[in-house]
DNA sequence: CCCATCTCAGGTGGACTGACATTG
DNA sequence: CCAATGTCAGTCTACCTGAGATGG
Protein backbone atom coordinates (compact mmCIF):
# COMPACT_ATOMS: atom_id res chain seq x y z
CA UNK A 1 0.00 0.00 0.00
CA UNK A 2 1.44 3.44 -0.66
CA UNK A 3 3.08 4.99 2.18
CA UNK A 4 0.88 8.11 2.44
CA UNK A 5 -1.78 6.59 2.21
CA UNK A 6 -1.13 4.40 5.15
CA UNK A 7 0.13 7.38 7.36
CA UNK A 8 -3.03 9.94 6.59
CA UNK A 9 -4.88 10.18 9.74
CA UNK A 10 -7.89 10.64 8.57
CA UNK A 11 -8.19 7.41 6.78
CA UNK A 12 -6.47 5.49 9.95
CA UNK A 13 -9.52 6.99 11.97
CA UNK A 14 -11.97 5.69 8.96
CA UNK A 15 -10.27 2.32 8.98
CA UNK A 16 -9.98 2.02 13.07
CA UNK A 17 -13.34 2.93 13.21
CA UNK A 18 -14.62 0.43 10.68
CA UNK A 19 -13.21 -2.59 11.98
CA UNK A 20 -14.68 -1.66 15.85
CA UNK A 21 -17.80 -0.87 14.48
CA UNK A 22 -18.42 -4.39 13.17
CA UNK A 23 -17.53 -6.17 15.61
CA UNK A 24 -19.18 -4.02 18.07
CA UNK A 25 -22.11 -4.77 16.07
CA UNK A 26 -21.54 -8.80 15.99
CA UNK A 27 -21.17 -9.08 19.56
CA UNK A 28 -24.18 -6.87 20.67
CA UNK A 29 -25.93 -8.51 17.53
CA UNK A 30 -25.14 -11.81 19.39
CA UNK A 31 -26.52 -10.50 22.11
CA UNK A 32 -29.61 -9.66 21.13
CA UNK A 33 -28.56 -5.75 21.41
CA UNK A 34 -27.35 -2.84 19.49
CA UNK A 35 -25.16 0.18 20.19
CA UNK A 36 -27.38 2.60 20.82
CA UNK A 37 -29.39 0.17 23.63
CA UNK A 38 -26.21 0.47 25.50
CA UNK A 39 -26.24 4.17 25.13
CA UNK A 40 -29.90 4.68 26.26
CA UNK A 41 -29.57 2.28 29.25
CA UNK A 42 -26.40 3.55 30.44
CA UNK A 43 -27.97 7.77 29.96
CA UNK A 44 -31.25 6.40 31.84
CA UNK A 45 -29.40 5.02 34.21
CA UNK A 46 -27.32 8.02 34.71
CA UNK A 47 -29.77 11.08 34.52
CA UNK A 48 -32.73 9.24 35.75
CA UNK A 49 -36.23 9.14 33.28
CA UNK A 50 -36.38 11.53 30.66
CA UNK A 51 -38.28 12.07 27.68
CA UNK A 52 -37.65 11.01 24.15
CA UNK A 53 -36.16 14.41 23.16
CA UNK A 54 -34.04 14.88 26.72
CA UNK A 55 -32.30 11.16 26.06
CA UNK A 56 -32.46 11.97 21.96
CA UNK A 57 -29.52 15.20 22.76
CA UNK A 58 -27.78 13.03 25.54
CA UNK A 59 -27.05 10.27 23.05
CA UNK A 60 -26.82 11.88 19.76
CA UNK A 61 -29.03 9.51 18.70
CA UNK A 62 -32.14 10.92 16.81
CA UNK A 63 -35.11 11.45 17.52
CA UNK A 64 -36.50 9.77 14.43
CA UNK A 65 -34.58 6.59 15.08
CA UNK A 66 -34.98 6.69 19.25
CA UNK A 67 -38.61 5.87 18.55
CA UNK A 68 -37.63 2.50 17.06
CA UNK A 69 -34.82 1.81 19.90
CA UNK A 70 -37.27 2.51 22.61
CA UNK A 71 -39.91 0.20 21.19
CA UNK A 72 -36.78 -2.54 20.81
CA UNK A 73 -36.09 -1.90 24.79
CA UNK A 74 -39.95 -1.67 25.73
CA UNK A 75 -40.30 -5.12 24.06
CA UNK A 76 -37.51 -6.85 26.42
CA UNK A 77 -39.11 -5.03 29.17
CA UNK A 78 -35.62 -3.42 29.57
CA UNK A 79 -37.42 -0.09 30.00
CA UNK A 80 -40.93 1.48 30.33
CA UNK A 81 -42.28 4.16 28.01
CA UNK A 82 -45.41 5.96 29.56
CA UNK A 83 -47.28 9.32 28.88
CA UNK A 84 -46.46 12.47 31.14
CA UNK A 85 -49.49 13.63 32.61
CA UNK A 86 -48.13 17.08 32.83
CA UNK A 87 -46.79 17.49 29.26
CA UNK A 88 -49.03 15.17 27.49
CA UNK A 89 -47.01 15.75 24.66
CA UNK A 90 -44.04 13.70 25.85
CA UNK A 91 -43.58 9.96 27.25
CA UNK A 92 -41.15 9.66 30.19
CA UNK A 93 -38.67 6.92 29.79
CA UNK A 94 -38.12 4.57 32.79
CA UNK A 95 -35.07 2.15 33.12
CA UNK A 96 -36.71 -1.43 34.83
CA UNK A 97 -35.20 -3.46 37.06
CA UNK A 98 -34.31 -5.57 34.51
CA UNK A 99 -32.51 -3.18 32.18
CA UNK A 100 -30.73 -2.02 34.92
CA UNK A 101 -29.10 -5.90 34.72
CA UNK A 102 -28.89 -5.72 31.22
CA UNK A 103 -26.85 -2.65 31.22
CA UNK A 104 -24.26 -4.24 33.84
CA UNK A 105 -24.16 -7.35 30.82
CA UNK A 106 -23.71 -4.75 28.36
CA UNK A 107 -20.92 -3.22 30.05
CA UNK A 108 -18.85 -6.47 30.87
CA UNK A 109 -19.52 -7.08 27.39
CA UNK A 110 -17.74 -4.03 26.09
CA UNK A 111 -15.07 -4.10 28.32
CA UNK A 112 -14.05 -7.83 26.85
CA UNK A 113 -14.50 -6.13 23.43
CA UNK A 114 -12.26 -2.87 23.95
CA UNK A 115 -9.63 -5.17 25.63
CA UNK A 116 -9.22 -7.65 22.34
CA UNK A 117 -9.60 -4.58 19.87
CA UNK A 118 -7.44 -2.38 21.90
CA UNK A 119 -4.99 -5.30 22.24
CA UNK A 120 -2.78 -4.18 19.80
CA UNK A 121 -1.78 -1.36 22.65
CA UNK A 122 0.17 -1.18 26.28
CA UNK A 123 -2.47 0.28 29.06
CA UNK A 124 -0.71 3.93 28.80
CA UNK A 125 -1.36 3.80 25.01
CA UNK A 126 -4.86 2.78 25.46
CA UNK A 127 -5.97 5.80 27.84
CA UNK A 128 -3.17 8.35 25.45
CA UNK A 129 -5.22 7.46 22.74
CA UNK A 130 -8.77 7.60 24.64
CA UNK A 131 -7.25 10.66 26.04
CA UNK A 132 -6.61 12.23 22.06
CA UNK A 133 -9.85 11.01 20.60
CA UNK A 134 -11.78 12.50 23.62
CA UNK A 135 -10.14 15.96 23.10
CA UNK A 136 -10.59 16.19 19.14
CA UNK A 137 -14.16 15.05 19.76
CA UNK A 138 -15.20 17.04 22.68
CA UNK A 139 -12.81 19.99 21.99
CA UNK B 1 -24.10 12.58 28.56
CA UNK B 2 -23.66 9.64 30.23
CA UNK B 3 -19.98 9.77 31.84
CA UNK B 4 -18.73 6.39 30.45
CA UNK B 5 -20.48 6.84 27.45
CA UNK B 6 -18.22 9.77 26.67
CA UNK B 7 -14.77 8.26 27.43
CA UNK B 8 -15.50 4.53 25.59
CA UNK B 9 -13.19 4.35 22.93
CA UNK B 10 -15.13 2.92 20.64
CA UNK B 11 -18.21 5.11 20.95
CA UNK B 12 -15.15 7.86 20.58
CA UNK B 13 -13.77 6.30 17.46
CA UNK B 14 -16.86 5.82 15.51
CA UNK B 15 -17.79 9.82 16.87
CA UNK B 16 -14.05 11.19 15.15
CA UNK B 17 -14.56 9.22 12.08
CA UNK B 18 -17.85 10.14 11.77
CA UNK B 19 -17.11 14.17 11.85
CA UNK B 20 -13.68 13.48 9.51
CA UNK B 21 -15.42 11.20 7.04
CA UNK B 22 -18.00 14.00 6.74
CA UNK B 23 -15.98 17.17 6.18
CA UNK B 24 -13.63 14.53 3.77
CA UNK B 25 -16.41 14.02 2.02
CA UNK B 26 -17.76 17.44 1.48
CA UNK B 27 -14.41 18.85 0.68
CA UNK B 28 -13.73 15.85 -2.00
CA UNK B 29 -17.20 16.17 -3.49
CA UNK B 30 -16.93 19.94 -4.03
CA UNK B 31 -13.40 19.44 -5.78
CA UNK B 32 -15.61 16.67 -7.81
CA UNK B 33 -13.68 13.45 -6.06
CA UNK B 34 -14.00 10.66 -3.88
CA UNK B 35 -11.72 9.76 -1.32
CA UNK B 36 -11.03 6.19 -3.17
CA UNK B 37 -10.03 8.33 -5.95
CA UNK B 38 -7.06 9.83 -4.05
CA UNK B 39 -6.18 6.41 -2.66
CA UNK B 40 -6.41 5.38 -6.63
CA UNK B 41 -3.99 7.54 -7.75
CA UNK B 42 -1.20 8.00 -4.57
CA UNK B 43 -1.23 4.09 -5.20
CA UNK B 44 -0.39 4.58 -8.99
CA UNK B 45 1.66 7.17 -8.34
CA UNK B 46 3.81 4.95 -5.73
CA UNK B 47 3.67 0.98 -7.65
CA UNK B 48 3.17 1.99 -10.50
CA UNK B 49 1.21 0.34 -13.54
CA UNK B 50 -1.18 -2.15 -12.20
CA UNK B 51 -4.08 -4.26 -13.00
CA UNK B 52 -7.51 -3.65 -10.99
CA UNK B 53 -7.37 -6.75 -8.52
CA UNK B 54 -3.41 -5.38 -7.72
CA UNK B 55 -4.99 -1.87 -7.07
CA UNK B 56 -7.89 -3.46 -5.19
CA UNK B 57 -5.40 -5.25 -2.98
CA UNK B 58 -3.21 -2.53 -2.30
CA UNK B 59 -6.17 0.24 -1.62
CA UNK B 60 -8.38 -1.92 -0.08
CA UNK B 61 -11.37 -1.27 -2.91
CA UNK B 62 -13.36 -3.97 -3.37
CA UNK B 63 -12.77 -5.15 -6.74
CA UNK B 64 -16.22 -4.70 -7.40
CA UNK B 65 -16.52 -1.31 -6.37
CA UNK B 66 -12.80 -0.47 -8.17
CA UNK B 67 -14.25 -0.82 -11.31
CA UNK B 68 -16.96 2.44 -11.07
CA UNK B 69 -13.91 4.06 -8.79
CA UNK B 70 -12.07 3.81 -12.78
CA UNK B 71 -14.76 4.69 -14.48
CA UNK B 72 -14.97 7.85 -13.22
CA UNK B 73 -10.63 8.28 -13.03
CA UNK B 74 -10.95 7.68 -16.73
CA UNK B 75 -13.97 9.84 -17.71
CA UNK B 76 -11.75 12.58 -16.51
CA UNK B 77 -8.97 11.53 -17.78
CA UNK B 78 -6.43 10.82 -14.57
CA UNK B 79 -6.33 7.15 -15.59
CA UNK B 80 -6.07 5.22 -18.61
CA UNK B 81 -7.71 1.73 -18.72
CA UNK B 82 -6.13 -0.77 -21.59
CA UNK B 83 -6.60 -4.65 -21.63
CA UNK B 84 -3.16 -6.51 -20.98
CA UNK B 85 -2.31 -8.18 -24.38
CA UNK B 86 -0.31 -10.62 -21.69
CA UNK B 87 -3.28 -12.10 -20.14
CA UNK B 88 -6.26 -10.73 -21.57
CA UNK B 89 -8.10 -11.34 -18.40
CA UNK B 90 -6.55 -7.98 -16.73
CA UNK B 91 -6.84 -3.99 -17.84
CA UNK B 92 -3.38 -2.32 -16.92
CA UNK B 93 -4.43 1.06 -14.88
CA UNK B 94 -1.95 3.95 -15.90
CA UNK B 95 -1.77 7.41 -14.46
CA UNK B 96 -1.65 10.07 -17.05
CA UNK B 97 -0.08 13.44 -16.47
CA UNK B 98 -3.17 14.81 -15.40
CA UNK B 99 -3.44 12.19 -13.18
CA UNK B 100 -0.33 13.33 -11.39
CA UNK B 101 -1.10 16.90 -11.16
CA UNK B 102 -4.82 16.07 -9.81
CA UNK B 103 -3.36 12.99 -7.23
CA UNK B 104 -1.22 17.01 -6.45
CA UNK B 105 -4.36 19.00 -6.16
CA UNK B 106 -5.75 16.36 -3.65
CA UNK B 107 -2.65 15.99 -1.18
CA UNK B 108 -2.60 19.55 -0.94
CA UNK B 109 -6.75 19.43 -0.23
CA UNK B 110 -6.21 16.81 1.99
CA UNK B 111 -3.13 18.47 4.63
CA UNK B 112 -5.38 21.70 4.73
CA UNK B 113 -8.34 19.40 5.91
CA UNK B 114 -6.37 17.37 8.03
CA UNK B 115 -4.79 20.48 9.94
CA UNK B 116 -8.61 21.66 9.69
CA UNK B 117 -9.85 18.19 11.72
CA UNK B 118 -6.99 17.75 14.25
CA UNK B 119 -6.62 21.39 15.23
CA UNK B 120 -7.72 20.54 18.88
CA UNK B 121 -4.55 18.51 19.25
CA UNK B 122 -0.90 19.79 19.36
CA UNK B 123 1.69 19.19 16.74
CA UNK B 124 3.19 16.32 18.97
CA UNK B 125 -0.50 14.73 20.05
CA UNK B 126 -1.28 14.80 16.06
CA UNK B 127 1.87 12.31 15.35
CA UNK B 128 1.29 10.44 18.87
CA UNK B 129 -2.54 9.89 17.51
CA UNK B 130 -1.29 8.95 14.32
CA UNK B 131 0.95 6.55 15.76
CA UNK B 132 -1.34 5.19 17.90
CA UNK B 133 -3.89 4.42 15.13
CA UNK B 134 -0.88 2.94 12.80
CA UNK B 135 -0.19 0.57 15.44
CA UNK B 136 -3.99 -0.27 16.27
CA UNK B 137 -4.82 -0.43 12.04
CA UNK B 138 -1.67 -2.53 10.90
CA UNK B 139 -0.27 -4.52 14.30
C1' DC C 1 -50.48 31.47 15.76
C1' DC C 2 -46.12 29.44 16.72
C1' DC C 3 -43.33 25.90 18.79
C1' DA C 4 -42.19 21.05 20.81
C1' DT C 5 -42.70 16.31 20.80
C1' DC C 6 -43.29 11.87 18.87
C1' DT C 7 -43.82 9.16 14.82
C1' DC C 8 -43.32 7.36 10.13
C1' DA C 9 -41.51 7.36 5.38
C1' DG C 10 -37.85 7.83 2.63
C1' DG C 11 -33.23 9.08 0.67
C1' DT C 12 -28.24 8.66 0.42
C1' DG C 13 -23.73 6.65 0.83
C1' DG C 14 -20.47 3.02 2.22
C1' DA C 15 -19.19 -1.63 3.14
C1' DC C 16 -19.93 -5.95 1.58
C1' DT C 17 -21.75 -10.46 -1.04
C1' DG C 18 -23.00 -13.27 -4.90
C1' DA C 19 -23.23 -14.48 -9.54
C1' DC C 20 -21.72 -14.37 -14.26
C1' DA C 21 -18.79 -14.39 -18.58
C1' DT C 22 -14.22 -14.46 -20.14
C1' DT C 23 -9.68 -16.04 -20.00
C1' DG C 24 -5.65 -18.71 -18.15
C1' DC D 1 -11.71 -28.93 -14.58
C1' DC D 2 -10.37 -25.29 -11.41
C1' DA D 3 -8.83 -20.43 -10.52
C1' DA D 4 -8.50 -15.51 -11.45
C1' DT D 5 -10.36 -11.24 -13.39
C1' DG D 6 -13.54 -7.67 -14.32
C1' DT D 7 -18.40 -6.50 -14.21
C1' DC D 8 -23.14 -6.02 -12.57
C1' DA D 9 -26.89 -6.39 -9.34
C1' DG D 10 -28.34 -6.12 -5.01
C1' DT D 11 -28.22 -6.27 0.41
C1' DC D 12 -27.68 -3.97 4.76
C1' DT D 13 -26.68 -0.56 8.20
C1' DA D 14 -25.94 4.22 9.73
C1' DC D 15 -26.85 8.78 9.30
C1' DC D 16 -29.89 12.23 8.10
C1' DT D 17 -34.15 14.93 6.22
C1' DG D 18 -38.90 16.00 5.97
C1' DA D 19 -43.66 15.95 6.97
C1' DG D 20 -47.72 14.98 9.70
C1' DA D 21 -50.42 14.57 14.01
C1' DT D 22 -51.05 15.95 18.67
C1' DG D 23 -50.50 19.01 22.37
C1' DG D 24 -48.64 23.45 25.01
Amino acid sequence: MAARLRRLPTRLLSLAATRSDRRVHEELTRADARKWHYAALATLAEFGPASQAELSSRTGIYRSDLVAVINELAERGLVERAPNPADRRQNIITLTARGHERLGTLEELLAGLEDELLAPLSTTEREQLTRLLAKLVYG
